[in-house]
RNA sequence: GGGGCGGUAGCUCAAUUGGUUAGAGUACCGGACUGUCGAUCCGGUGGUUGCGGGUUCGAGUCCCGUCCGCCUCGCCA
């Protein structure tokens, strides 16, 4: 074959006159009977090839030019010379080949679609199905070309800072917390199953406990759950690991990452990031991933409400009501000061936010809007006016109402109401359009940190205490006396417990995670036996840990990113799938190879697995 | 597991209340054309309306079931 000399996009004004080679694919056609032109284009750029039997090709070669369709596959020989007419819209517009040789490497039949971003793409189950065609559009090779530079500006990162990549077991050991895991069956080992990672959690930790001072891995986590627009099953981390660290080394080297990441990636300095504590974020925000690119802050006016006569608020408030401040029991009042939602929130809207909260367990929404009255004094206006009516002035000053706001309430037990408040404001602010573009298109970069988590919360249907990041998190320094002090019985103090955790969140969106780790046996002890675990069990499971934890065990503690949101960052999609060479469907499926599939009986025998469905209804 | 939206030519879409032979653009095939660049012009092929039932004189359209895709709640230590 002609191998190239150059690629389709590098060809400029200055290699006029020079004989070269390109290989790609036929990019468009353009037939004028004698004359052909034939842009051709490989993940460099497109080139424009003219066909001329004047001008050296042979007879025979343009017959077979002129037969050359889309997304056939040539090499070609000729002259670079400058074009008649420049094509602005090319890299490489200035100038043209004269093809005097051409070879056709693979002719294609008929292509299912063409992969240009100028036509309205087909559906994303087709693009799957034919990913190695998608995969050509342009778009999604500068999705691969971003998702690279990530790996390589991560890994120069790391690497200049200490750390070793490692890698660890993908075949793993099943350790059913957390999310459902995918299973592999042993062959030489009947009956038993090794895992695939959620995360590779305990090897790092045991890596620090090895000695490895640093580590990170670009690595592939597994999650059987169902996937979302962000989410897949199948997803990468960037995971890593430091020992004799406190939390603030590991947010500082974390924080570096940052910056340089945006840096080299976007261009953006990152601004020093603020830390806002859990109770905080739940507390204004309604949520543990904050998005502060606008204000709509929650306010409990729990005390205010108590003094309104309103039944709503009245039933609520009594609720819990000899239990502590934040306890997920206890009845609160909660509202939103939306500016300018007087007129922006129709009746229409307000009424769709009670269905809205309805669906996470609230009753409803209560509405008031500050209205111009005839004197020119703020004036209530409906929904619940007549009741606040009596408390105007106090109720006006304690939420900085304005002419032309509306307030909206909801009145529940702090957990559900914390939750609807912080759904329904992102909601408001989009209906609001206060909602900024994502970074990519030009909007701002809102990082910040969320630390200080409860260790523990409750589950809601088994009523026991769950690690709320996992069970190998710290309690933070200042608390970690209380904490072995602590009556395991005292649910109180339990719940009161602050982990060393630690979030990175970025316009209301969780990009990464991590904690001071355990690294005292009788401390893990302790976490196992309140989650439940009894000694054998946590012994059955999680042996290696705490045996490794008590061979001289360095205090450490790490983060992981998820890679794949950081590229939907960068490229500006809220599609998980447009950042995957790859991706799963919502079922798990992989529409191009058809994954999952059938496997002979005696795949099965081997592995000593018997399916329990029948063959016929599958 | 729950809720919602969608599935019509290779692709993107249309088709009035249930009513004639299911159309258009594009791709593809044939033809014309020496400067185009999403070439243009002329002509043509192409349909199990996802699948299976049902209602009806008549179903792309209505009903039931099912499959697939997407969005979402639960879930995701």
């Amino acid at each position: 074959m002609l191998i190239r000399t150059h690629t389709c996009g590098q060809l400029r004004e200055t290699d006029i006159g020079a004989t070269v080679r390109l290989n790609g694919w036929v990019n468009s056609y353009r037939d004028h009977g004698r004359l052909l032109f034939i842009d051709v284009r490989d993940r460099f750029g497109v080139t424009q090839l003219v066909f001329d039997p004047d001008g050296g090709i042979s007879a025979e070669q343009k017959v077979v030019a002129d037969r050359l369709r889309n997304e056939d596959v040539v090499a070609i020989e000729g002259k670079v010379r400058r074009r008649e007419s420049v094509n602005p819209k090319l890299a490489t517009g200035v100038i043209e080949v004269l093809v005097t040789n051409l070879v056709v490497l693979s002719k294609t039949e008929n292509p299912p679609f063409l992969p240009d971003d100028l036509d309205k793409l087909p559906a994303e189950e087709f693009r799957m199905a034919h990913r190695y065609i998608d995969l050509r559009r342009p778009a999604m090779q500068k999705m691969l070309a971003t998702r690279h530079k990530l790996y390589q500006v991560t890994r120069r990162y790391f690497d200049e800072n200490g750390f070793l990549e490692i890698e660890t077991p993908i075949l793993y050991k099943s350790t059913p917390e957390g999310a459902r895991e995918f299973l592999v069956p042993s062959r030489h080992v009947p009956g038993t199953f090794y895992a695939l990672p959620q995360s590779p959690q305990l090897f790092k930790q045991i890596l620090m406990v090895a000695g490895c001072d640093r580590y990170m891995q670009i690595c592939r986590c597994f999650r059987d759950e169902d996937p979302r627009a962000d989410r897949q099953a199948e997803f990468t981390q960037i995971d890593l690991e430091m020992a004799f660290v406190r939390r603030d080394q590991v947010m500082e080297m974390m924080e570096g990452f940052v910056r340089r990441l945006w840096r080299e990636m976007t261009g953006f300095e990152v601004p020093p990031m603020r830390r806002m504590p859990f109770r905080e974020a739940m507390e204004d925000y309604g949520i543990d991933r904050p998005d502060t690119r606008y204000d709509l802050k929650i306010k409990d006016i729990s005390e205010f409400a108590a003094t309104v006569d309103f039944g709503v608020f009245k039933t609520a408030l009594e609720k819990g009501k000899d239990r502590p401040r934040f306890n997920s029991k206890r009845g609160v009042v909660k509202a939103i000061r939306v500016p300018g939602g007087a007129e922006k929130l129709t009746r229409k809207l307000t009424d769709g936010y009670t269905e809205f909260v309805k669906g996470f367990g609230a009753g409803g929404v209560a509405v008031v809007k500050v209205v111009k009255g005839e004197d020119g004094s703020p004036k209530l206006d409906t929904g619940i006016a007549k009741f606040l009516e009596p408390r105007k002035a106090e109720f006006l000053a304690l939420m900085g109402c304005e002419i032309g706001d509306t307030v909206l309430f909801v009145a529940d037990v702090y957990a559900i109401a914390t939750k609807c408040m912080g759904e329904l404001r992102q909601k408001v602010a989009r209906d609001m359009g206060v909602v900024p573009k994502p970074g990519a298109e030009g909007g701002p970069w809102n990082f910040l940190w969320v630390v200080d988590f409860p260790m523990f919360e409750k589950n809601k249907e088994t009523g026991k205490w769950v690690a709320m990041h996992h069970p190998f998190t710290s309690p933070r320094d200042d608390q970690m006396q209380a904490f072995l002090d602590a009556n395991e019985e005292d649910d109180d103090v339990i719940e009161s417990i602050v982990s060393a955790g630690y979030d990175i969140v970025l316009n209301g969106q969780e990009i990464a995670g991590g904690s001071v780790r355990i690294h005292d046996r009788a401390v893990q002890s302790k976490v196992f036996k309140l989650l439940g675990l009894t000694p054998e069990q946590a012994k059955e499971k999680f042996s290696f840990l705490l045996e490794a934890l008590s061979f001289g065990a360095p205090p450490h503690a790490g983060v992981a990113f998820g890679l794949d949101r950081l590229v939907m960052n960068f490229l500006g999609t809220d599609n998980i799938r447009d950042v995957i060479a790859f991706p799963k469907t919502l079922t798990g499926a992989d529409l191009m190879t058809k994954a999952p599939s059938h496997v002979p009986a005696n795949q099965l025998k081997d592995v000593h697995v018997a399916s329990i469905i029948p063959p016929a209804a599958t």
